[in-house]
DNA sequence: TTGTAGGCGTTATCAT
DNA sequence: ATGATAACGCCTACAA
C-alpha cells in the first residue's frame, strides 16, 4: 500500500498542470475565461488521473446541480415510460441529468418523493398534472424551485405546463360516436382519484352526452385501472349489469385493448355489434385487430418540451406559461356506425366510405 | 423587502430551538444520540420553519448521497419500465432516491451516461447485461462505486449480478418446440449489439437445433428492433424468402405479438399452421388470442431485489455474487404439434392433453 | 489571464 | 449529552 488511493482532486490537477486550484477550476467549466494553453493542459491532467469532479462540493459552492428531478406515476403505463424516456434524452443533450422518482396515486408520497428530490437540489421539477398536495407546492414556492406540469394545461395559465386538454379530446370521441348514430354509451373509466387526466375525460364523454340527451346511466359506467385485464373484466361487468348499449368509452387504450379482446373472446363483432374507442395512441392500438380510435395523446412529446422548458427557463428564456399540444382523434376500424342506432345524425349512408379509411387522421381542433 | 427570504438553514433551526449546530444535526439524523428534549425541540423548530436539509452540503460533508443510480436501455421496453419502477420504489422504502439514465444500445452513451452519475456522487449503481466498455468498469473500480448487473448472471461470479440464463431459458424454448415434432425453424432476433441478453437468447436456439441436428438456414433468420411492428415485418420477410418453417421463435414478446398479429392478418392459423413462442411474459402475453407461449422473466424483482442487494452492500451485509431468478417456459396455445412435423420425437400422440392446460407453468429448471 | 481567499451547509472529531 | 471547530471539494468575487 503506496498511500491510501484517493480518487484525485481538482486541487491534484491543478498541481500536475502546474496552475492554481482557480484556473483549473475555470479550465474544466467551459466558458470561462481561460487561456487556451492552460485549458489544454489541466483538460489533459484530467484525462490522466481520471479526474471525476465532485457534484455535491460543486453544487454547494454554485448553487445548481445540473440536475432535474421528475415525479410519476407508474412507469408501466406506456405513457410515463416514453414520456420519461424523452424527458431523460432531452436532459442528457444538455448536460443535465433525471432524477427519478415514481408513485401509485398517491399523492402524500408524491409529496414525499418530491421533497426527497429538492433536498437532492433539483434545479427544477416535472410534475404530471395538477393534481397536488399544497404542502407539496408551498415546498416548491418556498424553495424557489421552477416546476412544469406535465400531460395537463392550466388553463389559468398561472402554473407552466405542457399538455393537452383532456377534456375537449374526449368530447371530441363522444361526438365522434354520436355522429355515428350511436344512443347507447357505456364507460369504463380509470382510477379518478389523483387523476385529474381521468376526470377530465370521464367529465369531457359526460357531458357531452349530456348535452345531447343521451342518457348515461350510472349502471353503465364502471371504474377499473389501467391494465388490460382491467379492461377485460370492466366489458365484462357491463355486459352483465347493462347490456344493450352500442358504444364503449375507455378511460385509456390499455384497458380498450383489454375490451377488444374480451370482445373477441365472446365473438362480439366490433365494430358491428359494438364500437370501442381509448385514448392514447399506444403502439397497440395501430397494430390490433380491429384498430383502434383512440386520441393521439404525444407522450414523448411531451416528455422533450418538459424538459425543454425547463432548461429554458433555467437559462432565463422567456417561454409560453402554458403550452398545450394537439392531441387529434384518430379514427381507425374499432368505431362504426351504431347497430340499432335509431336516428344516425348526419350522413348515415355514407360513412362506411369514410370507414374505409382506417389510420386516417382527423384533427378535430375545435375552431376558434 | 423584510430581509431577503433565502431557505432556513440548519444552524436556523438550531438557534429557533436553542442548541448547537452539532445537537441539530444529530437531532435530524436518525440514529444519533441525542437527549429526547433536544430531538423533539429541533423536529418541532425544523417543521415550523419549513426546514428542508441542503443535500449537497449533506453529501459533501457526509461522503454519500443516500442515490441510487441506474443506466437503463430504453423504457419504452415494458420490462424495463416495470424494472425501474420496482427499483425506484425498493430504494424509495430505505429513504434512497433513483438517478436514472437511459440510452439507446449505445456503449459510449451508456458510458457517458454513468459518468454523469458518478459525478452526482451516486453511492451505487446498476447496469443492464454485462456488455460495458472497459473505460466504465475501470471508472467504477477506480471511484469504489458498488454496483449490480441485472437481467444477467455473472457464471464467473467476479460481478454482482441478479437476473437469470436467457440461453438456457432459450433452450428449453427450443426444445419445447422440437418435443412438439417442429423441425423447421425460423427466428426473429432483437438488436445483438451492445445486448448480450438477445445474443444469449440467440445462441441458445442455435445451438440447441445444432445439437438436435436440426438446420436453422440463414434465410430463417432475421433481426429487427424490439417493436410490434418490427415483429410483423420480420414475419413478413421470412415468409417472402424462406417459406415453409412452422416453428417461430422471437427474441422478445413484443415481436412475438408482432407476429401474431401478422398471421392474423395472413389468416396463417397458430399453432396449426405455425407456432410462435416470445420471451418475457409481459402482461399482454397472455391476453392477446392466442395466448402465447413464452418464457417468465422477472422484471419486477429483478428491479426489486437490484434496489435491495446494493442497500444491503452499503450496508455492510453479505450478498451472494451472483443470484439467478428463475425464468420458467409459460406454455401457452400459440405453439402446437408441428403440422407437417416429420417424426415427432417423442409421445406425439398425447401432447394435445399438454396443451389443453393453457396457463400451466413449466419451470424446467435444469436438473443439477 | 491568473492567483488568493472566503465561503457554500453539513457532518464528524474532539473535548467538555 | 452537548458544544466548538475542522474538514468536505469546489466556485467565484476580488485582487494582481
Amino acid at each position: 500500500m503506496t498511500k491510501r488511493p484517493t480518487s484525485p482532486r481538482l486541487a491534484d490537477v491543478a498541481k500536475a498542470a502546474g496552475v492554481s486550484l482557480a484556473s483549473a477550476s475555470r479550465a474544466m467549466s467551459a466558458d470561462a475565461t481561460v487561456g487556451d494553453g492552460t485549458r489544454m493542459r489541466v483538460r489533459a491532467a484530467a484525462l490522466a488521473m481520471g479526474y471525476v469532479p465532485h457534484g455535491a462540493a460543486r453544487a454547494l459552492a454554485s448553487r445548481r446541480t445540473r440536475t432535474i428531478g421528475a415525479v410519476f406515476p407508474p412507469l408501466d403505463n406506456p405513457i410515463f415510460a416514453s414520456g420519461t424516456n424523452a424527458l431523460a434524452r432531452a436532459l442528457a443533450d444538455a448536460g443535465y441529468t433525471l432524477l427519478l422518482a415514481s408513485h401509485d396515486y398517491d399523492l402524500s408520497a408524491e409529496t414525499r418523493a418530491a421533497r426527497a428530490l429538492i433536498e437532492r437540489g433539483v434545479d427544477g421539477l416535472v410534475l404530471v398534472g395538477n393534481d397536488h398536495e399544497p404542502a407539496l407546492m408551498a415546498m416548491l414556492a418556498q424553495a424557489g424551485i421552477p416546476f412544469e406540469i406535465t400531460w395537463m394545461t392550466d388553463p389559468s395559465q398561472r402554473q407552466h405546463a405542457v399538455g393537452l386538454d383532456h377534456r375537449v379530446a374526449s368530447m371530441r370521441v363522444t361526438r365522434h360516436l354520436l355522429d355515428l348514430g350511436h344512443r347507447e354509451f357505456a364507460v369504463v373509466t380509470g382510477p379518478v382519484h389523483a387523476n385529474d387526466r381521468a376526470r377530465d375525460r370521464y367529465s369531457g364523454v359526460r357531458d357531452t352526452l349530456e348535452t345531447a340527451s343521451v342518457p348515461l346511466p350510472a349502471e353503465r359506467v364502471v371504474q377499473g385501472d389501467f391494465s388490460i385485464a382491467a379492461g377485460r373484466r370492466s366489458l365484462e361487468r357491463l355486459l352483465a349489469q347493462a347490456p344493450g348499449f352500442t358504444a364503449l368509452i375507455c378511460s385509456n387504450d390499455v384497458q380498450a385493448i383489454g375490451a377488444l379482446l374480451e370482445c373477441a373472446a365472446r365473438s362480439i363483432r366490433v365494430p358491428t355489434d359494438l364500437s370501442v374507442a381509448g385514448f392514447d395512441d399506444i403502439e397497440l392500438a395501430s397494430e390490433m385487430r380491429p384498430t383502434l380510435t383512440t386520441v393521439r395523446v404525444p407522450s414523448a412529446e411531451i416528455g422533450r418540451r418538459a424538459g425543454e422548458r425547463l432548461l429554458a427557463r433555467l437559462a432565463g428564456q422567456p417561454v409560453e406559461r402554458s403550452e398545450r399540444l394537439p392531441a387529434p382523434l384518430i379514427e381507425r376500424e374499432s368505431t362504426g356506425v351504431a347497430a340499432s342506432g335509431p336516428r344516425p345524425s348526419k350522413d348515415a349512408g355514407a360513412p362506411d366510405s369514410d370507414r374505409a379509411l382506417p389510420h386516417a387522421v382527423v384533427d378535430a381542433e375545435p375552431a376558434r
